[in-house]
DNA sequence: GTGTTTATCGTCAGGAAGACGACTATGATC
DNA sequence: GATCATAGTCGTCTTCCTGACGATAAACAC
């Protein structure tokens, strides 16, 4: 492999970000719209140069600062404080992707608790909570009843590897927590599962499984009746980061 | 997200290869030396720059072709050929990583059954498979005494990170098939895994387990005594590429 | 033949999950 | 205030899977 500085092709990298919460019992991803061409006025994913002198998890998290607010924590700390859970998730790297110049784009996940309205540069109307069904389906129509287009660039592509990471994660670690807030029922936790798998789950078996796997969830001590009904406990995540035996994904 | 094509830093974008074999009940993998500065003689996993016109896996398929003289095929289908499996690892971007500029490397991981010695561009002296262990000690002393030296850049961190996939991902995939050759024993198949995880299984209940699971592997009707012993049945691979449930790891 | 090696079949106990009954403690409705 | 709807929590039972391990089979070495 000779290292010859003067001849490698120049690159942009970017990073873009597939971020995802849970609102109203369905899995939601942020899109912005986009301002300029190409793609312009179409949604895409939040994303953004790299800085030369920036790590990509560095320039990963201050994107999503930038779109959201949050700050990103470290994964393999424990989700303690409110901030977003936040991975690498892969890289894409088409020649012909941008039409405009050679972009690698190191996609990273992101997984927070339901937020208020995003903000996208201050501007609230070109940033949105979507539920992915409806990001991901190609030229259909949505809830209300206009023409979806398709997400810019190679974003539906990413978005559906963001969302089968998740799905397939929450199987056998704790990241589902990263969805609720720091103190949380184990209803409220079964929902996240449910949104996120789009099945409904038993509850009874759920909070068996959750409740006797140990290290997984810790009691605070109080209880809540906002989801109405009988009083639920509160938990905070427990220190696992790893579920085994793993939570059963219900085929079909 | 202001887009100007002419506020960009340039990159530098290659792909770093994480080859693993399972070479006498060892996992191992392939390792070049370097030619030139910076860590000039050092070991190395093979990589090279991302051509102008060159997606990520092709670059990274050209790069195991000229290292190994393997093919690859697609991950999504099933290991028909003798080709290898080849996958997107991760990227690592950190800067300063090189000392030389700024470089992006997006690492792959290829799985290939046991094969010749290698060839680094036809020196053979310049190319090894070594055991993942011996590569990543740090600063320790070779089976043959000398000191070891560890990998070159951040490759430790790759080679590791593509390790733990690998171990990870023959949990519940049939990817533990591409390490064998295209016919092959339930033993044959076992040694894998236990050259992988480095544990013992007992041969009741893996047999049990992988003849057990529908898909998953195919008897060719062929027997075999090369490993010595009683005749052996000849398998090749399923069609099935995910193991529901899957092959437990054993804890410690 | 005897011993060794590897392959393959069987048995049994323990653990986990799916299905589901029963009971509890709230708020909402009449 | 009684009743109802809702959500949470505890148990039971059956089934499936695994780990431990005995037993047999078919080759080779001597």
């Amino acid at each position: 492999m000779p290292y010859d500085p003067s001849a490698f092709p120049p690159f942009a990298v970017t990073v873009d970000l597939v971020v995802l919460t849970v609102r109203r019992h369905a899995l939601c991803a942020l899109a912005v719209r986009r301002g300029e061409a190409p793609f312009q006025g179409r949604w895409a994913l939040p994303g953004g140069f790299v800085r030369a002198d920036e790590d990509l998890t560095q320039a990963a998290a201050r994107e999503l600062a930038e779109e959201t607010g949050l700050l990103a924590h470290d994964p393999d700390a424990p989700a303690q404080d409110n901030g977003a859970h936040l991975e690498q998730l892969a890289t894409y790297g088409d020649p012909g992707r941008d039409p405009r110049m050679r972009v690698v784009s190191v996609a990273h996940l992101a997984l927070a608790p339901d937020l208020p309205a995003p903000r996208a540069g201050g501007d609230a109307s070109n940033a949105r909570w979507a539920p992915v069904e409806e990001l991901l389906q190609q030229g259909g129509y949505g809830r209300d009843g206009e023409p979806v287009a398709p997400l810019a660039f190679d974003h539906a592509r990413i978005l559906a590897d963001g969302v089968e990471r998740a799905r397939s994660k929450i199987e056998y670690s704790s990241l589902a927590t990263a969805f609720c807030p720091t103190e949380f029922t184990v209803g409220e936790l079964r929902r996240v599962y449910e949104a996120v798998w789009g099945v409904a789950l038993d509850p009874r078996n759920f909070h068996r499984k959750v409740t006797g796997t140990p290290g997984f969830l810790v009691p605070t001590g109080g209880t809540t009746t906002r989801q109405g009904g009988r009083p639920a406990q509160l938990f905070r995540a427990g220190g696992a980061t790893l579920l085994n035996p793993p939570m059963l994904r219900p085929e079909v």
